[in-house]
DNA sequence: TATATACTTCAACTATCATTGAAGTATATT
DNA sequence: AATATACTTCAATGATAGTTGAAGTATATA
């Protein structure tokens, strides 16, 4: 029996990280991240947006723990950006967790008018207009 | 090879889906949803939100393709939300295929200090101060 | 026909947050 | 010591979007 009524107390963790990634700028440098293009000016240029704006998107990101940063050895103005892979294994559970088809119930009868006995699989659907 | 600079077709799609989701409200929305609570008063009264807020972010939800609506056949006033499945396997499969570890590329030598032919497995990671 | 129910739409307010330009910090080079 | 580079922080702006209360729509019941 499931406990429903109860917000997932991974819920918040997820929509937080959600929040972070949803942004377009900041979901397009996670990815070239990702792909192997880790330092702010890189990201900048590719991206064609200030250097100050890239460091405010990879703020977000490191403090969602999602990245981390290393300065270089040699000329430590350089700073590099990488994936946090812990973060992402935990995202990718929490994701896969939450998002899981398994857990789709048919619906609960304890709303709509008492006298409906509904047989779900009878339903007809529509998605509605969108509007 | 990989071409990084043409951002990814789905990125876009994907960040909208993340931003549906990012809500805390409409996530929890969306958990109770595939749980089988899917009448808007059981939702609204369950998030102790005003039922028209409740309207606004099942909208939002519907507007994204996450959730479709049908309403009851005998009494028509009443109207239950379900979840798209054919978009929540979109959704899993652009996120897998997104958060991908085996994505995640060594850093490429086109930034930095030109004398720096750097072994990735020897750069000190350190997560910063996260202020 | 009048009232109640379930839900949606609307307009206004508010808060959040991405963006911008300038100033600031730290390191490296000359 | 002075300048340049790579990046960050700050304050201010503007746009987006969640929230609220009231009015509106559609269906059902008395």
């Amino acid at each position: 029996m499931l406990d429903v009524k109860s917000p997932p107390a991974d819920l918040e963790r997820l929509a937080r990280w959600l929040k972070v990634l949803a942004e377009p700028t900041r979901l397009y440098i996670f990815h070239l991240i990702m792909e192997g293009y880790q330092c702010n000016c890189v990201l900048g240029s590719d991206l064609g947006i200030p250097a100050n704006l890239v460091s405010y998107h990879l703020r977000a990101l490191r403090k969602a723990g999602l990245v981390d940063m290393q300065r270089d050895p040699t000329d430590a103005r350089w700073v590099y950006y990488s994936v946090n892979e812990e973060a992402l294994a935990a995202l990718n559970k929490a994701l896969g967790g939450f998002f899981d088809p398994e857990r789709i119930q048919p619906r609960r009868t304890i709303c709509g008018p008492q006298d409906t006995i509904l047989d779900v699989n009878e339903i007809e659907f529509n998605s509605g207009d969108q509007t």
